[in-house]
DNA sequence: CAACAAAGCGCG
DNA sequence: AAAGCGCGCTTTGTTG
């Protein structure tokens, strides 16, 4: 019945999400539309002059084209003889798999006409996917993307027509021509995006009750990450940059969480170093100076990078989070035995799943119910009022609102006090804070700024 | 021709 | 023993 009624509600207010609609800055979408298609053209003109195509077409006749990505890979691997290092899957098709051109694959080659290739690519998918998808979609002047419940496995929701929860950020130039697209509905709102701070990790402990996980998320003085961070790095906790924060989150933390092992974080940590060069040097002074093979199959070498990252894993899960790894371990028997398992928001999973899926669906899905709580509840409150704020978008651990003007400090300060305190009392079972992160922007998404909290609470 | 699969990449 | 999870969109390529 929980897991209904969260769903049926969250069904009405996501509607009500879908009917406000983001407001999309027509001029802009069609300023930054033809930019991407200029700078595509350019580089596709520039590759096109390049003697390397003339290889290409050499070889490819009329049917030759950038886009093609088995005539790129015939061209770099079977004419220019670059090494191929990663094949795709086998299929019937191409029982030996196809070779991978992908940009990770691709990272061996130092060559300008593979750098302007994805450039290329990049501004193809900024037309086509972003600038197109959302234009397509906009109806006067609103977009409004399709808010899902009962798609994901996790019972996450999920986003479509266009997908509203992976506009770019991570790069820099992508993020803004997508994102300068969305603007505040009209000059009497502000945008403002509330977003769970390490909401994975607080569910995790919620689920897991790890004595040291718990004291992570509890406790602001401690940092999980910068911790990680000098134990990979060999550094004192004091010399961790921002930087090296941020590898260790997301090439040792978040993997190992969700199932990773410690090859694949090994070689990610240390190709992460190539921007902080001087750690390896300080790595070579603890007698560190090679990464290692790096191969599953074969045991690592003692004094390898790889044998280092071996050990900080054993300690990771034998030590650090023992409590979290017994917590693992059970639930995969416990599966074994019941065919399924249920989440603490009331919903249940039955079916064949993997020892990871276990484990990270409830936590995935748990930490979007909290969420989802936070969303209906908000809907709810600014419907009784009569306000003139909005809920305007969800991206699974964050809220969108266009905030009205003479609503900003009240409206912050109730979705706040939802999203921390009110919450925690209808689900007892989040023994951890919460903490919300908000930011605002008056001109465009793109431009958002942090909120200073002392001044709303 | 339509339907589907695969590859690649965007987000949390 | 097995070794990240969850999504959606576009293009190319295959299948029948």
């Amino acid at each position: 019945m929980e897991a209904y009624k969260l769903l049926h509600d969250g069904s009405i207010a996501l509607a009500r999400v879908e009917a406000n609609g983001m407001r999309i800055d027509m001029r802009h979408l069609e300023n930054t539309a033809r930019r991407a298609t200029f700078r595509a053209k350019f580089l596709t003109e520039l590759l096109e002059k390049d003697p390397i195509y003339g290889k290409w077409r050499a070889r490819f006749g009329r049917s030759a084209s950038l886009t093609k990505r088995q005539q790129f890979a015939y061209v770099l691997f079977d004419i220019l003889k670059y090494e191929c290092r990663a094949r795709t899957a086998p299929t019937a098709a191409y029982p030996l798999g196809q070779p991978k051109t992908d940009k990770k694959s691709l990272a061996h080659i130092d060559s300008e006409f593979v750098q302007d290739y994805f450039r290329l690519m990049k501004y193809l998918r900024i037309k086509s996917t972003f600038l197109e998808g959302i234009k397509r979609e906009v109806v006067n002047g609103f977009l409004h993307p399709i808010q899902n419940l009962n798609i994901a496995r996790t019972y996450r929701g999920s986003s479509d027509h266009p997908n509203g929860q992976n506009f770019p950020v991570r790069d820099p130039e992508m993020g803004k021509m997508i994102r300068q697209c969305i603007i505040p509905r009209n000059k009497n709102y502000v945008g403002v995006e509330f977003d769970f701070k390490g909401i994975e990790v607080a569910v995790a402990a919620c689920y897991c009750k790890d004595p040291n996980l718990i004291s992570y998320v509890s406790d602001p003085s401690k940092d999980m990450h910068r911790d990680m961070a000098a134990q990979c790095y060999m550094l004192p906790p004091d010399k961790v940059s921002k930087y090296l924060r941020y590898c260790a989150k997301n090439q040792f933390v978040f993997p190992q969480f969700y199932g990773d092992f410690y090859p694949h974080c090994a070689r990610a940590l240390w190709e992460s170093l190539d921007r902080e060069p001087e750690v390896k040097g300080y790595l070579a002074s603890k007698g560190i100076r090679k990464l290692g093979k790096c191969d599953p199959q074969i045991d690592p070498v003692k004094g390898t990078f790889e044998y280092h990252i071996k050990e900080v894993e054993a300690d990771f899960w034998g030590r650090r989070f023992e409590k979290y790894a017994q917590w693992k371990k059970r639930q995969w028997e416990q599966y074994q035995e019941e065919g399924g398992f249920n989440f603490f928001t009331g919903f249940a999973e039955t079916g064949i799943f993997s020892r990871n899926d276990v484990t990270n669906h409830r936590i995935q899905g748990s930490a979007f119910h909290i969420l989802l709580w936070t969303l209906i509840q908000t809907d709810k409150w600014l419907r009784q009022r009569r306000m003139r704020s909005k809920i305007i978008n969800q991206i699974h651990d964050s809220m969108m609102m266009d905030v009205h003007r003479s609503e900003y400090q009240e409206v912050l300060a109730k979705v706040i006090r939802i999203a921390t305190i009110e919450v925690r009392e209808h689900w007892p079972w989040i023994i951890v804070p919460l903490t919300i992160e908000v930011e605002k922007y008056k001109t465009n998404w793109h431009n958002k700024r942090p909120v200073k909290l002392e001044a709303v609470a």
